[in-house]
DNA sequence: TCTGGGGTCCTAGGACCC
DNA sequence: TCTGGGGTCCTAGGACCC
């Protein structure tokens, strides 16, 4: 069985300490690091708020909000119904601070704290906008690792002003339910042989991957802990969810060999857009999928990316997904083809009730990437990209990067 | 809770190739 | 002619995550 397998000489991965931190409902974070008045107080950030909209979504809620049943994802209406808006009830401590969301303000946010994050740790995973693992076996050890994610916490608070949840393991997979563990502002340290048993009582909900059907499908099997799921046939799990089923399997059990290395490019790019209700005119579909297929097309070419596949997303009532795609003979960066490719693939559409569209490119081909590899172009443009591949220092407008050329702050204290 | 927006990975079937 | 086996690419859909 795989268990255990090692290639020799590979570094032993139960050796490994890794970090996964975690942003506290950073959108509400950054809303008040800039807003004094909003500390302590419910804060719902979401779109769809302001005057005149009316389709919109909660993206973060505070925790206070989150005691009135308010979470992301929840439509503007219930979280309304929920908790009004504070400036309709200037009086009522049961109302909330609603605001847009403001994205580029929340990346100038995060860059802060992620030049922190790469100046703790030599390698940084930059999972999301308010997520990372840092591989930190060089910088730590087992018997001081509390005061080192401590540590961690302590500078992001002192010199971002947002508050972290930090939780430590021998893996990426375990670092990440210990973080969620004790939210917010946790600090959960979970050393290599306490792992099991600090995984084995949670709900199989916690262990990354598993979402509302799947939970229900290993309820069905039994299966409501991740105690139970470590404990499953493997083969029985594989049988029902594929390949899925051996990595749940897996992390349940606390094993997770994957390195924590840096993001590597995207994927793909795409833009989506709802209706207010249903709409049955089709050329206001179109209308809307070109608007979105322009934003997608110029977001590539901010990227230096070329795509070779285009594809639009139709939802139709009640919630059904359908996806068409096209792929072009070789990578391009062609708006009016965008445009063009996506008008078409909607044509099947035409008279059909319309939710939600969206436009996509994928199949991305990094233009930087390959003139440096042709090797012809002197010019020190590097790459960017939204993950990151610290390069020497080059940014471009898009996510600024700094590439740990001065790294090493030392943490002293430790 | 009747549903926002931006992503990722996996799977399955079909076409096509050797 | 009666039907093997391996592989890749493409499309569509599903589940999940933040």
């Amino acid at each position: 069985m795989a268990t255990g397998e090692r290639l020799p000489g590979a570094p032993d991965p139960t050796e490994r300490i890794v970090l996964h931190v975690d942003m506290d409902c950073f959108y509400a974070s950054c809303e008040r690091k800039r807003e004094a008045a909003l500390r302590g107080e419910p804060v719902v950030v979401g779109m769809g708020y302001e005057a005149g909209e009316t389709v919109g979504a909660v993206a973060t809620a505070s925790y206070e909000a989150r005691e009135y049943g308010v979470e992301s994802a929840q439509a503007i209406s219930s979280a309304l119904e929920r908790l009004p808006r504070r400036a309709a009830h200037p009086n009522d401590p049961e109302s909330a601070f609603y605001r847009p969301v403001d994205l580029d303000y929340y990346e100038d946010v995060a860059a802060d704290v992620k030049a922190i994050l790469h100046d703790l740790a030599d390698t940084v995973r930059e999972v999301s906008i308010d997520e990372a693992y840092l591989d930190v076996t060089e910088r730590t050890d087992w018997s001081v690792a509390e005061g080192f994610a401590r540590h961690v916490k302590q500078r992001i608070d002192r010199e971002v002003g947002v508050p972290a949840s930090v939780g430590v393991a021998p893996n990426m997979s375990t670092a990440k339910i210990a973080s969620d563990h004790d939210k917010p502002d946790g600090l959960v340290v979970v050393p290599p042989e306490s792992v099991a048993a600090f995984l084995a009582p949670l709900d199989v909900a916690a262990v990354h991957g598993v979402g509302p059907i799947r939970a229900r499908e290993l309820a069905e099997m039994g299966i409501e802990t991740a105690g139970d799921l470590a404990d499953a046939d493997p083969y029985a799990l594989v049988d029902r969810f594929g390949e899925r089923g051996r990595e749940l399997h897996e992390r349940a059990s606390g094993r997770d060999d994957r390195p924590v290395e840096p993001k590597g490019d995207p994927k793909s790019f795409s833009r989506e857009s709802a209706f207010d209700g249903a709409v049955e005119d089709h050329d206001s579909v179109v209308e809307r999928a070109l608007a979105l297929a322009d934003a997608v097309a110029e977001r590539a070419t901010h990227e230096n990316a070329l795509y070779r596949t285009i594809g639009v997303k139709v939802v139709v009532p009640p919630y059904d997904i359908n996806t068409r795609a096209r792929s072009l003979p070789g990578p391009v960066d062609e708006p009016d083809l965008v445009r063009d490719v996506a008008a078409e693939l909607l044509a099947e559409f035409d008279g059909a009730p319309v939710r939600k569209v969206g436009v996509r490119v994928s199949n991305l081909s990094f233009t930087a990437n390959e003139q440096a590899k042709l090797g012809g172009f002197a010019d020190a443009t590097a790459r960017d990209g939204t993950g990151n591949e610290s390069a020497d220092g080059a940014s471009d407008g898009g996510g600024p990067e700094d590439g740990d050329g001065d790294a090493q702050a030392s943490l002293g204290d430790f």
